[in-house]
DNA sequence: GTTTACATGTAATCCGTTACATGATTGA
DNA sequence: TCAATCATGTAACGGATTACATGTAAAC
């Protein structure tokens, strides 16, 4: 109902709780042993974020097997209601832009793990496409303004050399990553 | 003065005032035009940081010329304290933690930028390589977690191949880079 | 003299962090 | 029954975004 989109953080959880229904305790755990832990969401940020999801309508919370009233502190699993896997389809098919994917390179690779047995094999491919395109723009990017800038100084020029370099990383392992999706899908 | 310590945006800005004393609308210039564009401070939290600075007695507006009253509406180009340049010091001289140098790879590199013609040959190259060890024991984690983890499913491998393939880039460019800052100091 | 670029600021709102509080379940 | 773990929450606070307000200087 609520019309303020939502948070990154917002987005990644809804997605979780569409992957499997979970408690906000499991999420946290998710977070602690996975490699996403380089981000370690606090009580205070998990417990509300899941509340504005359930009041957009988006999760709920299981309903208990019996009738225990609603009152009992105890383990609330979410899943996601209709409207709320019809959000996360939208944010998984939200076009991957050139001008921020320096920016937001950790969410579509989130993104990419939340499309597996959700997208077909082509729109996989699809998706790894435009973000090999975006990363080859976001290269050439840096490579101009690495030409046409003075050299003045040395540090400047190898940071700029860095940025080139894992992008550019990240460009290979999008072409790769299509080929091998691409191959296993032909073979079948 | 002030005893809570200063955000990233916070330590930035008063790199860049030390490396160059700057108005706020320059400072947001450097933002829009550099490759540290993927990050565009608003007004709302640009001109409060640097009022922060400055009540915290890290940077200080240049006295006007002649006797103007504080009050006139115009340009105010700040400048480091001693306290400021102390304070910008210590956060140079920051260990690079293995634990976190996926988050803060970025903030490690604007931390480069700003060491140049500040620390002697000796302790870039050191800090260069401090920064490779913990990226070295990073890679390392993560190829751990990907050998022992299941693969039921192919995203979160491939995601997890994502993360190696850019943090040994990162770590190979930090080997370059020493080699080449070696090499230059060795010339001499 | 009025438009455009330069330049600084504030108010509302939202969200995340830190730190603390609380309750339920399990096993020693 | 006592401790540890599981599990959810709240309050104070700080800082960022958005949107708006305002003032100065230069160019035409």
């Amino acid at each position: 109902m609520s019309e303020r989109q939502l948070t990154a953080f917002e987005h990644i959880l809804l997605g979780l709780v569409c992957l499997a229904p979970s408690s906000g305790y499991d999420l946290k755990r998710i977070f602690a042993v996975t490699p996403m832990g380089v981000y370690q969401p606090s009580s205070g940020a998990l417990y509300p974020a899941l509340r504005r999801l359930e009041l957009k309508g988006l999760v709920q919370a299981q309903a208990a097997a019996d009738g225990v009233t609603e009152s009992a502190r105890r383990r609330r699993v979410y899943e996601p209601t209709q409207a709320g896997r019809d959000a996360h389809m939208d944010w998984l098919r939200t076009p991957v832009e050139a001008g921020t994917v320096g920016r937001d390179l950790g969410l579509h690779l989130m993104r990419f793990v939340m499309i597996e047995n959700v997208f077909a094999p082509e729109e996989v491919v699809a998706f790894l496409q435009s973000l090999a395109d975006a990363l080859a723009a976001f290269v050439a990017q840096l490579e101009n303004y690495a030409a046409v800038t003075d050299h003045g100084s040395r540090h400047p020029a190898l940071a700029l050399e860095h940025g080139v370099a894992i992008h550019r990383a990240s460009l290979s392992w999008a072409e790769r990553t299509i080929a091998a999706l691409s191959a296993e899908s032909g073979n079948r």
